[in-house]
DNA sequence: CAAATACAGACGACCGGTCATATATTTAAT
DNA sequence: ATTAAATATATGACCGGTCGTCTGTATTTG
């Protein structure tokens, strides 16, 4: 990895903390600049717009994610219930650390979706990837155990990982554990078998 | 009701619109007395600060439905899973009229929840004011008919109206009526006796 | 005619984005 | 290997514009 490449990483990765808690526009350049100790001038070399930093923002966040999550979900030897459960747990994220954080994909839905239609496609992509993921769990849980719902699994992938945002979202306002154990607790009722 | 209110109610409603589309701080005070075609001199006479309009606008948006939904809430002569779905469906606010509106509370909730305290706690004191709202009438479903489930009320109700917000988020980013469908489909499967 | 309210416009601060200049790197001739 | 010209990169002062807020004046009210 260049140089120049890695100073790039360090200003997506710093400006991505600061962006997921305070929101796209509650966030300056300056800030973004700041927390990544880089002067001002050299943002416009590495991104083209602020836009653009928060697309490759998403982009990074989910990137890592993904390879993150492509083990676990792929790993055959933990049944799929328990799977699921740990990409839940695992992917809380930001909010894990102080509950300060929150969904950084979340944030940007949210504030910018009517504001910005890239960022709104680049939402609704990752959106649609994390939701498949957990369709292909799901079905394969089907298949091996069998399920307690006999709906189809994208119905039941689409309505759990919009759960789980809401739980992420809410746990920003409440700040405490609670949404997250009331997620965990009522998840083994829709998924396995009695 | 005075003018003066009347004025104030309007300016609350118009500015209402465009934050939950634009976001907090998306929005300026010029848009919001541009939307209610106020002089922006005036808007000071009123809210005594930018913070201060998102809470009174806050309090007005559910002070208003809390209104409409008692009476839907209440209604023995409906059956509570019913008026269940009915309190779902009837609140997706903003998004239902063109998909574009988004959960005001929501949006405060994720943009603003660490910025501002007073709004944090306002969203937090809501969310939990509509939450005790489900649990009532999942307890009551549950001494009348019984309840699939047999996990608390508390537990059901959290993770259900959680799981609502997420659905209302998700549809700001994919502009289409599918999470709600799913939302609405998986609904009698945690909460209908079999 | 006081007192209170409504308003226009001004205020300093800060925004996203640009650009002339300073610094570093590469190239090529000796 | 050294040097100097050429090229690329880095930077912070700066731009027009907008921000949230406030002050001084006009208007309404009792």
């Amino acid at each position: 990895m260049s140089k120049r490449e890695l100073k790039k990483d360090h200003l997506l990765d710093a400006g991505l903390k600061v962006m997921a808690t305070r929101g796209y526009n509650g966030t300056s350049i300056q800030d973004i600049v700041n927390a990544a100790d880089v002067p001002k001038g050299s943002f416009y070399t590495y991104f083209k717009s602020k836009e653009d930093f928060a697309i490759e923002a998403l982009e990074k966040v989910t990137e890592e994610r993904m390879v993150q999550n492509r083990h676990l979900l792929n790993d055959r030897s933990i049944c799929p219930q328990e799977r699921l459960t740990r990409f839940f747990v695992d992917n809380i994220g930001g909010c894990e650390e102080n509950l300060n954080g929150g969904c950084f994909i979340g944030n940007m839905c949210q504030e910018m979706s009517e504001s910005s239609e890239a960022i709104r496609i680049k939402v609704r992509q990752m959106l649609r990837n994390s939701t498949q993921a957990i369709e292909d769990v799901l079905e394969e849980a089907r298949l091996k155990d069998g399920l307690k719902s006999q709906l189809p699994s994208a119905v039941l992938a689409e309505f759990l990982f919009n759960a789980w945002e809401g739980t992420l979202m809410r746990m920003k306002a409440s700040k405490c554990r609670e949404p997250l154990n009331a997620f965990l607790t009522v998840l083994p009722e829709l998924f396995s078998k009695p």
